[in-house]
DNA sequence: GTCTATACAAAGATAGAC
DNA sequence: GTCTATCTTTGTATAGAC
């Protein structure tokens, strides 16, 4: 609102910074607490600024929570995306499966976020489920069934080898409280998970010449 | 509190009933909205209670969570328990996922509201991750470790193997929206599920001759 | 045992001073 | 842009009539 160019680029750098430390305690607090959950208080609090302050930027805790799923679901596809249909199939579902495990290692946060909206019957993507992921699930099973008709991978059904690849890898990020209670809180699972996933699919999709 | 026995087990008749209707509602409610997104209200009404009276069978919100967590974890343990040392390695696995995949398909809700739970900390069950879940799964993956060891069945980690039966199964329950946004709505994704899941099994944990 | 009415606390959102 | 104070709604729980 200030005339100079001066001051009007300080106070968007000021809204900047306070957006981004604002998704990201939103980010903590929903994805540990649900949607209903959560409390503005809280994502305040962890953003260290007042309830009203946050309202300014935000003009209701609904659009933190949207400001952030919508962003979501395309970081969650990309690795998906990356998928090669020219590549060697194995190869490129294992490198599938390694950047779905890195995701759910780096972003558990997103992972638990995500996981929570589906579980609760995904009331605030099921657009995005329809309109993003199954165009993209669709074209890359149909991908990979062509690598089983031309005998490059073991025949398996492809949309569960998806839900597979999925299941395996998040399981890391969602349910990490049971893994540390189970493997001891110091360890870190990733490592091993890396190497006893690779082994998995080998073994699953490695064609058998007998 | 009346003198004859009719009449006091009429009262005791009516009071396990609602005390079930009211389980049976809190348990919707609960799997799909997380506790703190659940209300009292919400559960009344499933149970065809007022709220008042919904309060005359629990003492609060937080009693009837815990009445339903409080019996779940003995159920889940169930399959596991059942896998024997002393049967054939792989059928014994087998069989475990096989046993867990039903338990998805019969009690969505009851692992929904495990995956919430879990999802957000386990505040509530963390107590019984360490006091039932914990030995049994050392026990058990003791027991696959004795199975590769003698060679009966390929090497793999045994607590991500364990890790890697539950994501897979509880998925199906977990992520039940997803998957039929994928699959279809009136897709029945279980008997698909169950092939893929015991070709991927087998194919992994027989042991390579060459 | 079940209800209506209500007390009480928590949480979302706004007003208005600075 | 940020705060204090406040309004309003919602939600947990209780009181007391029937």
């Amino acid at each position: 609102m200030t005339k100079t160019l001066g001051k009007t680029r300080d106070k968007t750098r000021i809204q900047r910074k306070n957006t981004a430390t604002i998704l990201e305690a939103a980010l903590d607090v929903f994805s540990t607490h649900g949607f209903r959950g959560s409390t503005v208080d809280q994502i305040g609090n962890a953003a260290g600024l007042s309830k009203p302050n946050l309202l300014y930027y935000f003009s209701s805790k609904e659009a933190i929570h949207n400001a952030l799923l919508s962003g979501l679901m395309d970081t969650w596809l990309d690795p998906l995306r990356a998928l090669d249909a020219q590549g060697d199939p194995l190869p490129e579902i294992l490198n599938y499966v390694c950047r779905k495990l890195k995701m759910s290692r780096e972003f558990p946060r997103e992972s638990r976020l995500f996981a929570n909206e589906i579980i609760q019957g995904a009331p605030r993507i099921m657009g995005a489920l329809d309109a993003e992921l199954r165009p993209l699930v669709d074209e890359k099973c149909a991908v990979i069934a062509g690598w089983i008709a031309a005998g490059k991978i073991a025949p398996v059904h492809p949309y569960h080898l998806m839900f597979s690849i999925w299941s395996l890898t998040q399981h890391y990020a969602d349910f990490d409280v049971q893994v540390h209670r189970i493997l001891g809180q110091d360890t870190d699972p990733y490592p091993e998970a890396e190497v006893y996933l690779e082994t998995l699919f080998t073994r699953m999709l490695t064609p058998q010449t007998i």
